[in-house]
DNA sequence: ATGGCTGGTAGAACCAGA
């Protein structure tokens, strides 16, 4: 079983090359961030004509959305509202082997990593701690996957120092990231595969003129598992050549397989 | 020089991303 999860900034804009990654590597399911499109305006043939049946949406106007794409059976378990806001930021969904399926997009916080003069910060980490608290009373072997907005690692940026204060990278976020994380015992399937100190960015700017070269990127897109679904984890890559395809997404899809 | 770009909605200039 091969899970793909990437963020897309806007399906039906990239929906040439989310086509192109499906042929190319095959996964069994695609979790899609910021899909940016309502639920009746989602480009289902083109996922169809693929073999992938299961389109399972939660999209709102303009902003936002998350999909997962299956071509095996999947069933909606819940969408979740951890910002209390009705932002389409979640959708679960049971795979056929019991396993839950979380398919996330982490608010990105605005600019002030201040929840005083920035409300949106405030919102980001409320999120988390919901987050936290769903974690801590989950019983069922999950899969948590998406765009987390969070880069926790000193090596998960391309400047740690340069990093500090800016909304991705900061402690406080990174202490409520590992707040969550304790909270299930989760397991970071791209450090499992990908050691520290090995970079593994997910995203760089489109403003870089040249993103390979300044290779300014972050890693804000994760894999995350129970340790029981983690040890079945049997791969884990980040496809960055999808960085350089044609109007490209500024984040590029990760994908983990599992033994079953 | 981490904001220099990008998409959606609109029908110009915002919002949002991060």
């Amino acid at each position: 079983m091969k899970i793909a999860s990437w963020n897309i900034n806007s399906v039906r804009f990239r929906i040439g090359i989310v086509e192109q990654f499906l042929r190319e590597e095959s996964p069994d399911i695609l979790c899609l961030q910021e899909t940016k499109v309502i639920d009746g305006d989602f480009p289902e043939d083109a996922f169809r004509a693929l073999g992938y049946d299961h389109i399972i949406k939660h999209g709102q106007r303009m902003h936002h959305g998350v999909a997962i794409i299956s071509r095996v059976p999947v069933v909606e378990d819940d969408r979740l509202d951890w910002q209390a806001n009705q932002e389409a930021r979640h959708v679960g969904v049971k795979l056929p082997n019991g396993v839950r399926l979380e398919n996330v997009y982490v608010p990105a916080g605005g600019d002030v990593p201040n929840r005083e003069v920035n409300p949106k910060f405030g919102q980001k980490l409320d999120f988390v701690e919901r987050m936290t608290q769903w974690s801590a009373q989950l019983d069922t072997p999950t899969i948590l996957s998406g765009d987390f907005n969070i880069a926790p690692l000193e090596c998960d940026v391309w400047s740690h120092k340069q990093l500090l204060d800016v909304v991705s990278h900061t402690p406080i976020e990174v202490e409520a990231l590992g707040r969550l994380q304790a909270a299930h015992d989760w397991v970071d399937l791209g450090r499992r595969f990908i050691p520290a100190p090995e970079r593994c960015f997910t995203w760089w700017s489109y403003r870089a003129k040249d993103w390979r070269a300044s290779n300014r990127g972050r890693r804000l897109d994760h894999m995350w598992a129970s340790p029981s679904v983690a040890d079945q984890a049997t791969a884990h890559k980040v496809c960055e050549p999808c960085r350089d395809w044609l109007k490209p997404s500024d984040h590029v899809p990760i994908v983990t397989e599992f033994a079953w």
